[in-house]
RNA sequence: GGCCCGUUCGUCUAGGGGUUAGGACACGUCCCUUUCACGGAUGAAACACGGGUUCGAUUCCCGUACGGGCUACCA
């Protein structure tokens, strides 16, 4: 019988989890969702040294946002398997029992080498021009562990309580392979792979072991992480294979990298052009904070989306998606093998098409408090009949204020190039007629405004349309011109189209 | 450097032994529009290179180049 599935998210609290995180976390949950299996959050905080301070809280907070909670874990309440931090594994002595019987198997052992008699060897070994100095078969035999010293003295060492860690002893020639749903069969030789430490000086679990021990307890079926973690797996299958739980090992999955969009490499926070982050990050020992796609006024189903699209596809043109559909479709043979540049001008549109999504009085409710901080308020009617004018033009809620603010302000200045391609000296004379137009206007709707520009235009010949919205709003181009007339009033355009005509004549 | 993974338009990608190599973003042009956009139509744009295998390779195999990852008592 299959086993149940079982995935879980598992990143360290040593930072803000950026979007390459999300991208792990959202398609463990798809898988899981897909399967009707359970998504865990499994905190790794094994590294005292680079633990910081709210990085756990933003995990959860972001992974909330975009709308894939774990439903057992750290901050989303405890399931069968608890504690989901592994510091607190790690007292409950969950990993040392699992290093003991490596070492009682006789496929660990302990070492005392200090970090400079580690570095001293590493010198050593490139000045002997070795290619890839590493602790391993070979070289752990000038080294000091429990495989080159004498049985008491090793004994007596631990009973002073000496400083040591605890070593795979892998194999010095030996085939590993593993099969990869993402990337099929992968052969790696031992000698490649190094005699990774298990078990810390100071008695936390290193990652290999932790997440492995864990991994097992939890009954997790699939470990689904980043390609970065590619390379250690051989040593990860080793010790599974001498825990003698080769077969209750989860199957792996190595997701394709997410890559910045021009220059090369992994995405990285200081790559400033673009959020990278979900939600506005504060490093405690950053000065300023990174922004988030939250605050840069992205909505959450467009990030997930975003997202899902990079490194899978359904196999189909359609590009949008909600959590739920995606949840149903989603499938690691569909995963690529290669990463992808991330498209920040693509990211866009996709806000752009969730925007549209909208009902206007619900963008309009949205933008309300925006405007309110930009020192104007109207009624929500008013508000309602500006988004559905705006609307077309703006991929993100703010944008209803740049692209329509002259709405609420006149404007400081004229559109350069339709003034001077446009303006001439029987221009102040024709939108003198105009206002006088626009001043007599019965009731200022959208279908008496045109009226009257066409009462004007039967006396002066053809009005530039682009011109008169020039006078009014500043800028060149913008939503239809007579509706935009109308949310401006009579009062406020017709002292425009003066106050222009006054200063153009200058 | 070594090991591992990868390579279809600028980017995300579909496809797959015989196709006019499809879509999306961005870009160009046109239509609609007395302004502006939306929308519609359309254009330019890709199988990294070299060898095989084959009647035929972008597709399969091998090299090369290029890109990425890893190379800690970090994850």
């Amino acid at each position: 019988m299959e086993k149940r599935v079982r995935v879980r998210f598992a990143p360290s609290p040593t930072g803000g989890l950026h979007m390459g995180g999300v991208r792990t976390a959202l398609f463990n949950y798809l898988f899981a969702k897909k399967h009707g299996g359970d998504f865990i959050l499994r905190i790794e905080d094994t590294d005292q040294t680079r633990f910081v301070d709210g990085a756990e809280q933003y995990i959860i907070d972001a992974l909330k946002w975009c709308g894939i909670s774990p439903n057992e874990g750290v901050g989303f309440g405890d399931g069968p398997h608890k504690p989901y931090r592994q510091s607190e594994r790690k007292e409950l002595g969950i990993y040392k029992k699992y290093a003991d019987k490596l070492i009682a198997s006789g496929h660990a052992y302990y070492a005392f080498d200090t970090s400079e008699e580690l570095d001293e060897m590493r010198k050593r070994l490139e000045a002997a021009k070795v290619v890839a100095p590493q602790y391993n078969a070979v070289t752990r035999q000038n080294m000091r562990n429990s495989l080159t010293l004498p049985e008491d003295e090793v004994k007596k060492l631990l009973e002073a309580g000496a400083k040591h860690v605890v070593r795979l002893k892998v194999p010095r020639n030996e085939e590993i392979r593993f099969n990869d749903i993402i990337r099929g069969w992968v052969v790696v030789n031992s000698a490649q792979v190094d005699d990774k430490v298990l078990l810390k000086s100071d008695g936390m679990p290193t990652y290999h072991l932790a997440h492995i021990v864990d991994d097992i307890e939890m009954q997790i079926s699939h470990a689904v992480r980043g390609e970065e973690w590619l390379p250690s797996a051989p040593a990860h299958i080793l010790i599974y294979r001498y825990l003698g739980l080769e077969n209750e090992m989860p199957k792996l999955a190595h997701l394709p990298l997410i890559l910045n969009p021009d220059g090369n490499g992994k995405i990285s926070k200081r790559e400033a052009r673009f959020p990278v982050f979900p939600l506005s990050w504060k490093d405690p020992r950053e000065a300023t904070p990174y922004t988030g796609y939250r605050e840069s006024g992205y909505y959450p189903e467009a990030f997930v989306n975003i997202l899902a699209l990079l490194g899978w596809n359904p196999g189909n043109n359609e590009e949008i998606f909600s959590v739920a559909q995606l949840a149903d479709i989603f499938e690691f043979e569909r995963v690529h093998k290669s990463g992808a540049k991330f498209d920040p001008e693509k990211a866009k549109w996709f806000n752009q098409q969730y925007l549209r999504k909208h009902s206007d009085a619900e963008l309009a409710a949205v933008f309300k408090p925006l405007l309110k901080e930009k020192g104007y308020e109207r009624s929500d009617a008013f508000l309602v009949d500006f988004c559905k004018l705006v609307k077309e033009k703006v991929q993100f809620v703010h944008e209803f204020w740049d692209h329509g603010k002259y709405v609420f302000e006149p404007p400081l200045s004229y559109d350069e190039k339709v003034i001077t391609k446009k303006w001439n000296e029987k221009s102040k004379s024709i939108f003198i007629i105009v206002s006088e137009k626009f001043k007599n206007t019965s009731e200022w709707t959208v279908e008496n405004i045109t009226k009257s520009f066409h009462d004007a235009e039967a006396e002066t010949g053809k009005i530039d349309m682009q011109l008169l919205r020039v006078l009014i709003t500043g800028v060149a181009g913008g939503p239809q011109l007579f509706d935009m007339l109308a949310l401006i009033g009579r009062e406020e355009s017709v002292k425009r189209m003066e106050t222009a005509l006054h200063k153009l004549t200058q």
